[in-house]
DNA sequence: TTGAAAGCGTTACCAC
DNA sequence: GTGGTAACGCTTTCAA
């Protein structure tokens, strides 16, 4: 900068004025510098800006997975929304484990963002403790917590099953099992499992029967491993509940492998509406959740709390919608 | 640093050294100063280390999309062997449009990365100009570029789709329809495309019929779409050849839902072995793509250039596999 | 093994 | 409309 100043016979400081177009420079000194820019080959240095003016452009975002169809929905949401105002994501993978989102948050912050955005409601205590001493404008997605961060844009993971629950009681079903993680690192997947006990146990049903797929994250293929291990015993029950559309294509596969009919042997249903279960055969009974709209919301909420200083936190609930398909 | 320096009664300079885990500094002074550092909530701020030694720690990285299995894996790997480095990856989706990929670079280059990484070997013009002008590790991944712009880490297209040709021939196919996106802006389609068309030529078959599931990206939906809207006159070939699994999948079920039997009636192949192919029933037949593997060799390849500022240009080609499935 | 000084390139603040 | 000064938080370099 002192150089193309140097070639202009101005100051740095005027140097700088000019090529962040502000208007107190007049109209010729600021296509003279522009010009001398360009012929120096100078190349701004946003670093040095980042630094001095303590604003990164940056904002932290956390999700469990990014191989996952509605977390990408969301994160190409946000990511739109946010380059509108100039700012740019610093994406984490937290593998669906609240340590690792410990150490993530830890590298994150260290590049300064503006916002942190993080999936889910369930973190370490030290991150907890990282986030209050900072003044930073924390937002938790795809959850409603109970002792929210700061701002939520969400929906209730418990109310979803209740609606799985109430649909597969109102087709006749009582005898269900629940297919999901193993305990532990999936916080979400354990919320949805609560959810369908505690909703079968108001329906009066016999208590639900959880099937271990394995450790977080579960896919297709671990529905479909623990259901061809089991067997066609599988068909003791009438409705395999499912963490998501993934495990759920996974255990119709299998069933459908054994032999058996669904929904007539069984019924399955899935989470997410996920493309897989809109176009399976048959197509999947699930629950559909806005991924692109939680996107929009955190994008709309994070400009709020920039420009105005917002601190109140605003909590928004995005709900959920069954999505009846073939499976149940 | 200042306020952590004080905690323990020593300078700035020793606390610095500490946290970055000089050996100089004894190996209690280095506790002392760390949990000094962790009781005061201390960040370190990562913004002024790149101001100061003038490296951004950053790598960019652009993908065609992130919602893609093996996109994601190669994220995933190579995310997690630069962050061995201390180097952190700065994420753009190019939304397969070499347009985009263009505005892209020119927002990341803009943070001043170490290197960068490329999806693919087609770019515009302008995008070439600007890496050219620019001293910048370069790798492009997932291809073998004909004038690639650095390095490479990739595979040939158009040798997985002979592949694919080679096998449904000895499998007694020869009416072949290949299903992928409109043309233009997927161009690692385009090359499988032209690869499915120049095979089945050099086999003497009748020409391969194209089949436009509307513009890029496709998925499951649109390869289902697509077969709907054909009907059961889709069984006046023989082979559906398709872009992708998710397409491959969206195809099987349609076929299915006609009341048609695969591969009885109609073989059905995909590509990239996406857990969906490994998965459904009847599995799909596909080609297996190193994605972990490209991940890793790219953070490999990215070392070397950094380290020893190697320029001469390094070519892998990591191959891919047939794997047959009972879809033909 | 530890410390002091200087400076990375930019911009906020105030002066003219 | 333009310029001078100081400072952002860290690390390089040299000295003790």
């Amino acid at each position: 900068m002192r150089d193309v100043a140097k070639a202009v016979g101005m100051s740095p400081m005027t140097v700088s004025r000019a090529l962040r177009d502000d208007e107190t420079v007049s109209a010729s000194t600021r296509a003279r510098v522009r010009s001398a820019a360009r012929d120096l080959g100078y190349v701004y240095d946003s670093t040095a800006q980042a630094f001095r003016t303590q604003k990164s452009g940056f904002v932290a975002v956390t999700l469990p997975s990014v191989n996952n169809a509605n977390f990408a929905e969301t994160f190409r949401a946000l990511s739109t929304g946010l380059s509108a105002r100039g700012l740019q994501i610093l994406l984490g993978s937290t593998n669906y484990r609240v340590e690792k989102e410990e150490e993530l948050v830890g590298q994150l912050l260290a590049r300064n963002p503006e916002a942190l955005v993080l999936t889910g409601g369930h973190h370490t205590e030290s991150t907890r403790a990282v986030l209050r001493d900072r003044k930073l404008p924390v937002i938790e997605m795809w959850d409603l917590p109970d002792a929210p961060l700061g701002h939520v844009v969400g929906f209730s993971n418990t109310r979803a099953m209740q609606h799985i629950v109430e649909h597969l009681v109102a087709t006749g079903r009582r005898r269900l099992a629940f297919v999901s993680a193993s305990d532990g690192a999936d916080m979400r997947g354990a919320v949805r499992r609560q959810g369908v006990i505690e909703a079968a146990r108001s329906y009066g049903l016999p208590d639900v029967e959880i099937i271990d797929a394995g450790p977080a994250p579960v896919s297709m293929r671990h529905g479909a491993r623990v259901i061809s291990e089991m067997g066609r015993k599988v068909a003791r029950f009438d409705a395999l509940v499912c963490v998501s559309d993934p495990v759920a294509f996974g255990c119709l596969a299998a069933v459908q492998r054994l032999g058996l009919q669904v929904p007539w042997d069984l019924a399955i249903t899935g989470f997410g509406n996920f493309e897989v279960a809109q176009v399976s055969h048959p197509r999947i009974t699930t629950v559909a959740v806005q991924a692109e709209q939680i996107g929009q919301q955190v994008a709309q909420v994070l400009a709020a709390a920039l420009d105005d200083g917002m601190t109140a936190a605003t909590i928004i609930d995005v709900g959920s919608q069954l999505v009846p398909g073939e499976t149940s």
